[in-house]
Order: C-alpha cells, then structure tokens, then sequence
DNA sequence: TTAGGGTTAG
C-alpha cells in the first residue's frame, strides 16, 4: 500500500473543507488509489461526513482497522466536548456500525459495552445490533475452550430480543440454525427450521444449505438427503453449495453411488452450465483420495464428464488440443481419453508455476493457431510425474501415441514436438517440424540418455509436458476424440526404422503399412506360482519350446526376486488383426492350459479339470479399466459367459516386481470356464498395443527387484485352491467393525503410494469383483459404493485430551477430517463421566489415518502438558456431539409451537 | 423511510 498522504494538517483541512462541501467523491477517489491518509486526515474525513448526516459512512471508515480511532472519536461524541461532540451525538447507526466493527475486531467486550451504553442513553438496539452481537457470539462458540458459556449467552440475547418486540429476521434463524449445527445441536437446528414458518419466515434456500451442511459434517448425510429432497419439492432451486454440501457429506460417507446420482442430477437441472462450471471442492476432496488403481471409478468419472481441479488433475494427464476451430480440453486418465467442454481454469493453473507457464505456451501456441494463417493444431500433453515411477514415459508415448492414432503422419503432417522439463530447469524443444523418425529418435535419447528411471529432480513429484505442433487442416473430429481408449503406456512406440510391408485387410485388399512395426505386438503377462514353471519350461525346455513354435508367440518365464512365490510368464507376438485368436493369445492359452490342466475335450479332462483353479494376469491399470467396462459392463459379461469370479486387484496385492501402474485380474472358477475367462481377457486387451523394441524394457522393469514396498504382504491364495470368501486371505483381520481398539502405531507415515494400513484393515475384495461375484444383474445401479468399503471405528478419549483433539475453533478435527477423510463425529461417553466417544467412519485407511492423527493430537498435549504443567484442564466439551446432548437446549422450541413458546430464560447479563 | 449488519460450502 503507498502511503503518500499530503502533509496531515494540511491534509485535514482540506478534507474537511472538502467533506463540508459536499464532495466526497475527490477523497473517495484519493483512497482508492492507494493513499492511506493519516489518522488527522482520517479524523476529519470522519467527523466531516457526521456533520453532514453521513454517519453510515463515517462509521464504516473506523471500521477499517480503525477502531482505536473510532473509539476515540466516540468518547468525543459522548462526552460532548470537542468540535464534534458538541455537534453529534451518535445514533443507532452510528452504535450498529461501531458495534459491528468491534465484534469483527473480536473486542466482543467493548462491543457489549456499547451496547449497554447505547441501551442507557435511550436508543433502542434493532436487529441490526442484535444481530451483529449474536453473530459474534455464536462464532465464539466455535473456540472449544468457551463455547458452552457463549451458547447461553447467544441464547439469552435472542430472548431479549425478541422480548423486546425486535423480530428475528431470515437471516437471523439461518445463523441460529448454523449456530447450532455448529454445536452438532442437530436437532434444535431442525426444530428451528419446521417453526419458522410459525413465526412468518419461510425458509430458504440457505436454510436448506445450512441444515445439510451441518448433517453433513455430522455424518448424518442421509437427513441431509431428506432435506435436500424437501428442497426440491418446495421448488427451490439448489445452489452450488447445496451440491457441494452434500457431495461433501455423502463422499465422507462413502456413499459414492448416491454422490453420482447427485451430481447427474446437476447435469440435468444444470443446461446453463452454471453449477458445473465450477469445480466441487467435495468432489476434490474425494478425488484426492481415490487410489490410483481404482481404474472403475476414475473411468466412470470420466464417463460422467466431471470436472476436476487443478490439484486433482495431478492425478492422470491431460491434453489440450487446439485447432483452428476449436479448443478443446480432453481429461485422459489410465489412458482413457474423454473429450469434456472447452475449458481452461486459469484461476486454477495459476496455482502452481509450471501449470502456468504451460498454460502460457499452450495459449502462445492457440494463439498462433487462431490468428495466424499457419495451418497447424496445437496438442498439449501433461500430467504430474510422480517420484519412483515411470510416468514421464506416458506424456510422452500419449503424444505418440496420439499422432499415431489419429494417423498424422501418415497423412503427410508435420509434428513439432516442445518438451518442457520443468525438473531440470530448463526447456527443451525441437526447432524445426519433425518426421517421425526424426520424433522417434529424439524420443529414444530421452528415455536412454536423459531420463532416467529416476527421481527427475528432488521434489516428489514435477510436471512433464509435450507440445505436439501439427502442421494440418485436419479436423481432428471430435467423435474421434471421444471413442477412443488411448492404448497402453508402451503403445505404438517406434523406434526401428520404417519398413515398408504390406498386410491384407479384411475384405481382402491389401493396406499398406501405417506405420513402422504397426500394428504392434499384444503382451500378457501371467503370474504364475513357482511350483508351476517346470510344467511350463517342460524337460530341457521342450514344452516352452514346443508352444513357441506353434503358436509363433514368444513366452519368457521372468527372473522374479528371491523367495517370491509368484513368478511372471510374458507371452508377445505381433498383433495379426484379421485372426480371431492372435498368436499371443494362443501362446497365452497354451501356457494357461499346462498351467491348470485342462483340456479342449472334456472328456480327456485330467480328474484337476472340475476342481476351482485361479489365475491371474497382470495388466495395466488402463486394461483393467476396459476389463471393467463402462458400468462394469465387459467384466460382467465375461464373468456370465464363463461363469467364473473375476476381480482386480490392486495396491497390497501386486508382486513386488508389479510395475507401478499394474493391476491384478483375478479369475476363479471351474478350469475350463477360467480358461474361456482368460480367453475372453485376453480378446478384450489384444486391442493394447505395443512396440516390439519396448519389451525388453518391460522385461527389464518386471526384473528389477522393488522388495522393500512389498515384504510385508500377507502370502497370496495358494494356486488352484477354492474361492475363499469376502473376509479376506490370511494375514487380514477380519471385519474390522470388531476389531480390537487400535495400538499405538509407531510409523504413521506410510510409502508414498501406499494408503495406510490398508494391508491391515482391508476387508474383502475390492468392489467389482465381490459386486460381479454377487450376480448383480442390476443395471440400474451397480453398488459403486462398495469400491470403498466403509468402517466404523471408535475411541474413547478422556476429556483432558478433548482440546487437543478437536482445537481452537475446532481446528484439529476439521484438519483430521480433512486429512484424514474420514467422517468423525465426537459425543459424551454414555455412563463415562470425563471421557469421549470419538466415532469415525470411512474407509479403512481413512479411519487408521484418522485414528493416527487423533493419538499424534494427545501425544503433543501430553508432552506440552509434561512441559507446562498449567496446560489443559479436563473441561468438558460438546462438540460436535450429535443432538441436543449438551447443555440445556431452548426449552420448547420449534416444533409447531406458537411463537410464543420462544422462552430462553429471562435474565441477560447486560 | 433509511442507514448500519449478513447466514451456508471451499
């Protein structure tokens, strides 16, 4: 802020000469640009604008940090002595606006002091006044250490309000509502809503807003619910905040398939777009928490079209494209594509540097396209790299990728390739339009000279990103955009020189090569138990060799670490569209036929062939994705027709030589329906493609022991053995509803990727297994809830710790419910006078992380209490109980009682 | 007759 006030006692003059005349607009326009008068010129401008019957304004200039000087020039006013004194004596609007402005200050006493003045000398406080002081009031209510006192203080002063004939207005049961919802008073909170219309205020939609927020955060969300259905019948029209509200509550809560439902709701009610052109923090705070590999719920979001912000989209990649005609921005998660509505956050790219200055480029670059007569399109491929993973490959093959796709460089386009690594610092970026050979080339020195596998720079993660300038008037239609899954991270990778070959299309005619190795090779990867791999590799490798030769599939047993129990059975061969089963395939099918015994006839079926067998492939987690299928679809499908139980599986179930985006598929049943199963699999995935030249990587990567993230899983499900139940394999606890109270647990903070302590906490199967399991022919609604399966926890915790735990204002549980994600609600311990019952609800990991937060919270109350013995008391709290178990609640209130049955006592202090 | 105050979410 400048400060260039002129000389203060000149300027004072000037002011009031200035203020007396009426011309307020000169020293309005001084302070706006930055001047900040002194407190003489201050003091002028104030009284100048009393003296002319502007009071309201007078007044809102000492509220600006002003307070002292108001004050002052208050004393003044009473007292009458002094120029303004003897000429103003300060009225209602004066004392409101005065009031108002201590009660912002927090100088609550002074105010109330004011108050009991302005009461003295004869002038009637309105609701204004009231207003200002119930509200500070209540607020206080939300610091821990006197909110009890505060409520029947705020109470009291409502009574003597109404007892004073001022009417509570809209606003004033909205706060009294919040008031209370704040206090986890539901119910007095509801009360208050069905009777305000007995006191000739109807609700509105922030009513609505205030009642589902506070069920909400109390994990109550399904009364949330009810009341957001009221408001629909009432004809209201929801706002955000009724959305995000209860969004937020219904993702605490984990019910994810009724958060869906809400947001298609919004889609429907919403044709202006004016909702969903903002982003949900509730979705955000969710998205946030949504493991990487469940594949089904990032691709149902992405089917849904929701919109994330800018710290949720650190989670997959995105792709800007620009053309001539249209800017367009496509979300691109596990390398699913999905076209959603030209937008660009510039709020939010701000947020982070890079983010920004990619944005720049990419508008430099739209701008070139737009306005220049250059026939170029510009694509963008970002995404966030992540530290220990391979990420940076995907930007960089989904460039690829998407040239190759939409088939650039066959048509004789031109690619121009910016790269920018922000890790290092600098920026690197092709100069003139490339071929793609020359791209190709370019690329192979990244990946072998440049990039390492490797932390790129020292914070854990640094955004990559590819710019793809493509010389075309192409109108890259957006059908094609909209339909296309983006293939696998290796996808289409060439890096051999163009060979110039011929294969027969389909209706007989002869196609010419796309591009060099097209269309590339199908890859499956089978886990296989260690027992097995001789049954495989047969007497001097005849068995290996055999099917090799036969099915012209290449098949490699990788080396797998010491003492693993799993080994990994690679199967590769070139795609051959026009066969119905590809020779990787087939190979895969050999090799799962030796593994569980089966035979094509039955009848030669070794007496193993009726027994339950499981086998399982690893894909990645974008092929785990298209397994699902849209609503669980494809899996489902599969699963009928083979009449097999197939689940993914992710996180604590990989192998530790999994690569970082691998998925697990599970198929168990019958031998024969498990080898259709995996037929039917593999028909489903032979559609990803990759390079030749990038196997060996694969092989290199799947070889390269990563045994520390994963010495500590439980041993997978004997090989063959029956289908074991929801409860979990052994080294699961079971239903951790009963599980014993948690220990203290001595590393909170878990591996990066890991969620905590799911190894422990993780019950059953991850949803769309059990879902497909369970025969769920529903199309209406697959429980998409169970993706996250929910827990209760509780723990008692003495009062002493009740201050530490929930903080000033409630500021720790908000941290540990936010950090945490899990719900929590906190009461009285019934029958346990001094302790409480803290609830918390969520997914397994949530509530651990909850539970470690908590425990951190007492852990740090203890040593400071150990260090200051005068620290915390064990006062009693209320919060955020749930109803009105504290304190007296208003005796009577609401319930379609009269107005009259307003009664809160009859003595206030003032 | 009005000023003056302003509720929910992040």
């Amino acid at each position: 802020m400048v400060s260039k006030a002129p000389p203060c006692s000149a300027a004072a003059t000037a002011v009031s000469s200035t203020v007396r005349q009426g011309r307020f607009g000169v020293w309005g326009g001084i302070l706006k640009k930055g001047y900040s008068p002194g407190t003489v010129t201050y003091t002028a401008l104030i009284k100048g604008l009393c003296l002319v019957d502007k009071v309201g304004d007078a007044a809102k200039l000492c509220r600006t940090g002003n307070t002292g000087l108001a004050l002052q020039l208050h004393q003044e006013m009473v007292n009458g002595n002094g120029g303004l004194g003897s000429k103003f004596k300060p009225n209602l609007v004066w004392y409101s606006t005065i009031i108002d402005g201590l009660c912002k200050e927090g100088m609550v006493d002074k105010a109330k002091e004011l108050f009991l003045e302005m009461k003295g000398s004869g002038i009637s406080p309105d609701v204004v006044v009231y207003s200002s002081l119930i509200s500070v009031t209540f607020n206080g209510l939300m610091n821990a250490l006197c909110k009890v006192g505060r409520t029947q203080e705020a109470n009291r002063l409502l009574e003597l309000m109404i007892q004073r004939g001022v009417k509570p207005d809209l606003f004033r049961y909205n706060t009294l509502m919040d008031g209370y919802c704040m206090q986890g008073r539901l119910d007095d909170a509801r009360e208050l809503f069905f009777s305000m219309a007995n006191k000739g205020h109807e609700p509105d939609v922030v009513s609505y807003n205030v009642l589902i927020n506070g069920y909400s955060k109390s994990g109550r969300v399904g009364e949330g619910m009810r009341f957001y259905r009221h408001l629909i019948r009432e004809g209201f029209k929801p706002t955000f905040c009724t959305y995000d509200t209860l969004l937020t509550g219904l993702f605490k809560e984990c019910k994810v398939e009724d958060a869906w439902k809400i947001y298609d709701e919004i889609q429907e009610d919403d044709p202006s777009d004016e909702l969903l052109g903002t982003e949900f923090e509730s979705m955000s705070i969710y998205i946030a928490k949504l493991p990487s590999q469940d594949v089904g719920t990032w691709a149902r979001m992405h089917d849904m079209d929701i919109r994330l912000d800018i710290s949720s989209r650190s989670k997959e990649y995105e792709m800007i494209a620009v053309d001539k005609n249209k800017v367009r921005r496509i979300l691109w998660t596990g390398r699913r594509i999905r076209l959603c509505r030209p937008s660009f956050n510039i709020g939010g790219i701000c947020d982070d540097v890079f983010v920004g200055l990619s944005a720049l480029l990419l508008f430099l670059c739209s701008f070139l396209v737009l306005v220049s007569s250059l026939p170029f399109s510009c694509v963008s491929v970002r995404g966030k790299q992540e530290e220990r993973s391979n990420d940076w490959r995907n930007h960089r093959f989904g460039a690829i990728t998407f040239a190759n796709k939409y088939d650039l460089y066959n048509q004789g386009r031109k690619v121009r390739v910016t790269h920018l690594d922000p890790g290092r610092e600098r920026e690197r970026r092709s100069d003139s339009p490339t071929t793609l050979d020359q791209f190709n080339r370019r690329s192979t020195a990244i990946r072998c000279g440049e990039f390492p596998c490797t932390p790129l720079c020292s914070s854990s993660t640094s955004w990559l990103e590819f710019f793809l300038l493509i010389s075309s008037d192409n109108t890259m239609a957006e059908e094609n955009f909209e339909e296309h899954d983006m293939g696998g991270e290796l996808e289409n990778e060439n890096l051999n020189p163009p060979e110039v070959q011929a294969s027969e299309n389909g209706s007989g005619g002869v196609e010419v090569q796309k591009w060099p190795g097209w269309p590339g090779e199908n890859v499956f990867r089978m886990l296989i138990p260690v027992q097995k791999v001789g049954g495989i590799i047969g007497r001097k490798g005849e068995f290996i060799k055999k099917m090799c030769e036969e099915t012209k599939a290449r098949i490699k047993i990788l080396d797998g670490p010491p003492g693993s129990i799993e080994r990994t059975v690679l199967v590769s061969a070139k795609e051959e569209p026009d066969l119905p089963i590809s020779p990787a395939m087939e190979g895969l099918l050999r090799v799962h036929k030796r593994i569980v015994d089966v035979d094509s006839d039955p009848a030669n079926a070794p007496s193993g062939a009726g027994g339950m067998v499981c086998t399982r492939l690893l894909v990645a987690a974008n092929q785990a994705g298209v397994l699902i299928g849209k609503q669980g679809a494809t899996i489902k499908s599969i699963q009928d027709a083979s009449s097999c139980t197939i689940r993914i599986l992710g996180g604590e179930n990989l192998p530790p030589f999994a690569l970082p985006d691998d998925s697990i598929v599970e198929v168990q049943g019958e031998a024969t329906g498990v080898h259709k199963a995996v037929e039917l699999i593999a028909t489903n995935l032979r559609k990803f493609l990759v390079d030749r030249s990038v196997i060996p990587v694969f092989e290199m990567q799947m070889q390269v022991p990563n045994a520390e993230a994963n010495q500590n899983i439980p041993p997978h499900q004997p090989w063959g053995s029956a289908p074991q139940g929801f409860g979990g394999g052994p080294g699961f606890m079971p239903n951790p509803q009963y599980m014993p109270p948690p220990r203290q647990f001595d590393n909170y903070y878990p591996p990066q990727d890991m969620p905590p302590y799911d190894k422990q906490l993780r019950q059953g199967p991850p949803a769309y297994g059990r879902d497909a399991s369970m025969g769920v022919h529903a199309s209406s609604a697959p429980s998409q809830q169970s993706v996250v399966t929910k827990v209760t926890q509780s723990m008692q915790i003495p009062l002493l710790y009740a201050d530490a735990v929930i903080g000033i204002s409630g500021a720790n549980i908000s941290y540990i419910r936010r950090a945490s994600g899990a719900s929590i609600a906190i009461q009285e311990t019934r029958g346990v006078p001094g302790e409480m019952t803290v609830e918390i609800n969520g997914s397994a990991s949530q509530v651990q992380t909850a539970q470690q937060l908590i425990q951190n919270s007492m852990a740090e109350a203890a040593s400071n209490t150990q260090n200051n013995p005068a620290a915390p008391t064990g006062q009693a709290y209320d919060y955020p109980s749930q109803g009105p178990v504290y304190g007296s609640p208003p005796s009577n209130l609401g319930g379609g009682h009269a107005p009259a049955d307003y009664a809160y006592g009859t003595n206030y202090g003032y």
